[in-house]
DNA sequence: TTATAATGATACTAAAATAGTATCATTAAA
DNA sequence: TTTAATGATACTATTTTAGTATCATTATAA
């Protein structure tokens, strides 16, 4: 089946989702094993996606005792396309390849601008959900 | 890096266009050869694609000597949304899983809403393209 | 009527992307 | 100084994508 969001991208949005609800609620730092316990995400998998998004900035990070993750910045500043590019890489649809190396019609193929054009509406799209849209 | 065409995919778009354009200059049966020819594809892997066309009914084939493929209906009847179905499935991009099952969340998740939206309104937009806007 | 030139069906291998786990190092607080 | 947290990193498994090969069938033309 085709799919916008990978697993990784999918999971990571759903934590920054709780991660967001928890901190507005009582401004501290969100534990791993919290948001494993309230989502029932895999723990190890859940934690290399958080310190992805920690490196990226997404996410403020504490280490030891009463350490966790917060948010970084307003949720209104965090979007989905932001993810994606995490953990997919950008959105761009437009990869005519001929056995591995770039086709040569791409300067002039029609099917490449539509498709090119279509990309840049769902990457528009994308940045407009927002996690504050969500939460 | 993100695709909306898989190889597949777009190999069969290519192959299509030029099938359209052969058939019409001179209303006949276009080989796998000449297409490899023109198009400079792998022929196992184009002769696979196009057996998968002509089981699907966007072409007619005919078998031995004088044999080959043409389009079965009207290019303006063909568009790229039909050719992804066929080589990678409906165009869908709504498949929250949570290890491998559905995930709970589905029926009141907004994330699942806005791309659900986004889905539907990019596969309306591959059903514009057809082969006839493309040749 | 038979050689030939075409597709049909199918089975197979290879490579890449996705999905997921495990472990040791570091650090801050109690 | 123990403990509870993340950081870094290496590893395996599964699925999807990519691509090849071969024998069967059939329509034409010599
Ligand atoms: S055929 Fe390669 S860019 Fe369109
Ligand atoms: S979290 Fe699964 S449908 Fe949104």
């Amino acid at each position: 089946m085709m799919k916008l969001l990978t697993r990784d991208t999918d999971y990571a949005v759903r934590a920054l989702i709780f991660i967001g609800k928890e901190a507005k609620r009582e401004n501290r730092m969100v534990t791993v094993d919290e948001i494993v316990r309230a989502l029932k995400l895999p723990r190890a998998l859940l934690r290399k996606l958080l310190q992805a998004l920690s490196k990226s900035k997404i996410l403020n990070s504490g280490k030891g005792k009463r350490g966790g993750f917060s948010l970084s910045k307003d949720p209104r500043k965090i979007n989905i396309s932001d993810i994606i590019t995490i953990f997919q890489g950008p959105v761009d649809f437009t990869n005519c390849l001929l056995r591995n190396a770039p086709c040569p019609n791409r300067k002039i193929c029609r099917v490449r601008k539509k498709i090119l054009s279509l990309s840049r509406y769902v990457d528009s799209e994308l940045k407009k959900i927002t996690l504050a849209s969500l939460t």
